[in-house]
DNA sequence: GAGTGGTCTAGACCACACG
DNA sequence: GTGTGGTCTAGACCACTCT
């Protein structure tokens, strides 16, 4: 027994506790960030710095992806690896800034069974469905699809009704007389998800990307009157909620950059 | 060019998307989750299913790890791989039920530097530090620290206040006082983290377990009272906000064992 | 002991960005 | 072309659980 912990030996390994090679060298990166790099320096590639502390390049990559998962590293193909910058804070509000919304376009077709049973109708029933970008210092973190029974915003011309293409003029439309309903409120939940390939298209991420799913319920007379399903790139984001008039929380980002192309 | 994308041929591969292996995979799983599966069946084990689908180990497990970060997928070392039930909708209420919580202790000692921040106070102040976890179901989902100024909780008896030593007496005591403090509100913040050593074992999880990082500010008096930052498990949790009288979310939960053994 | 998931290795090749 | 991260492989051994 005595031999087999001294034969995995990860360097630093004890008796004790037979601590994961990856999650010591992750410790040992964040220590490093935390004192030695700014927010957009380039870090030593992969084959140096898998040398350097003595493992095979899969396991250093095993570290790398716990902190680009916290959002501390940025990956880029054909780059290199880079310090981010700090997670923005992103208004959730009760009235989000109508401003920092990007619309894509308006769809006309059946929505995902369980949205369809949170409104409250038939899962075979066409609804509005409304895509735009939340956009953040000129990016895209997020993408939003926002489904509105035909109930709801009676007066979309016929043209768009009628049609299932795809377009903006029918988005605004819709936009438009959801904004002069009556709410009585809104329920919102989150959780952990990864992108699908329409939403990692939005974020120009790659499939399979780590995000926050926001789901919003718009309540109006009793019932649900349309539900948004938002998806934040999780690296990039944190979600704000019921900081009443607390809008900021993001520093002046001197090192922006970092974040601009994606 | 032809020939390399034949060559590179993962069974379903065309000219136009080179799709990765994994994320094939995972979109086939993923299927078949949805309409061969029950929650709390056992999947076959790895190796014979790397083999099923002519592909390596690792490049199976890459895209078991994706739908565990989803929550469809529970692993357990030495058992096998299980299907989750849904994840379950956790209340973020502002005057979130108190008997969910179970108090473990409290210290009195130096917060994080960006807590601090927070609370106005130097950094290498002490202050009350309540730690209890987050029950549902007769589960640890989260673990929370609460942290208080001495300030706000002026009362705590000074056999607390002068020691370092965790207890839960300390614990209940600052509890006690805060809930009588006249709140202006609450702001929230909701980010992804991955649990570090202490909350991994207070989660009875691994290090590097992804977690929901929930981070609240207490206002009182124009300023910040006290701020708590709880950490949820993000393969089990949906966090729910302002529903107000919508508790529930949570399917009664006929397979609930599967969660039951962490 | 047998079976499972977890970690680690060494090497190969691919896709992408840049000069 | 060169250098970077991304994907994939085949195999080994470890840690855990159950019988």
């Amino acid at each position: 027994m005595g031999t087999t912990q001294a034969a995995r030996g990860n360097g630093v390994a004890v008796a004790d506790a037979p601590e994961p090679k990856y999650w010591h060298l992750r410790t040992v990166l964040v220590r490093a960030l935390d004192s030695e790099f700014q927010a957009g320096e380039v870090l030593p590639n992969e084959r140096d710095l898998s040398a350097r502390f003595g493992v095979a390049r899969a396991t250093l990559r095993q570290a790398l992806d716990q902190l680009e998962l916290e959002g501390r590293l940025v990956r880029r193909r054909g780059i290199g690896t880079l310090v981010a910058a700090p997670r923005m804070g992103v208004p959730v509000a009760e009235t989000a800034g109508r401003d920092s919304w990007r619309i894509v376009d308006a769809g006309y077709a059946p929505a995902p069974a369980a949205v369809a049973t949170t409104l409250g109708i038939p899962a075979d029933e066409p609804v509005h469905a409304v895509r735009r970008l939340r956009m953040m210092h000129g990016q895209a973190i997020g993408a939003e699809t926002l489904y509105v029974p035909d109930a709801v915003v009676p007066h979309v011309p016929a043209i768009f009704a009628k049609s299932s293409i795809a377009d903006s003029s029918r988005a605004r439309s819709v936009l438009r007389q959801l904004q002069r309903l009556e709410l009585d409120g809104e329920s919102r939940t989150v959780e952990l998800g990864v992108a699908e390939e329409e939403q990692a298209r939005m974020l120009e991420r790659p499939p399979g990307t780590p995000v926050l799913v926001l789901t919003t319920r718009y309540q109006a007379q009793g019932g649900t009157a349309a539900v948004a399903v938002s998806t934040y790139r999780a690296d990039m984001c944190r979600l704000t909620f019921g900081a009443s008039g607390v809008v900021d929380v993001t520093p002046a980002a001197p090192a922006a950059e970092v974040r601009t192309a994606s």
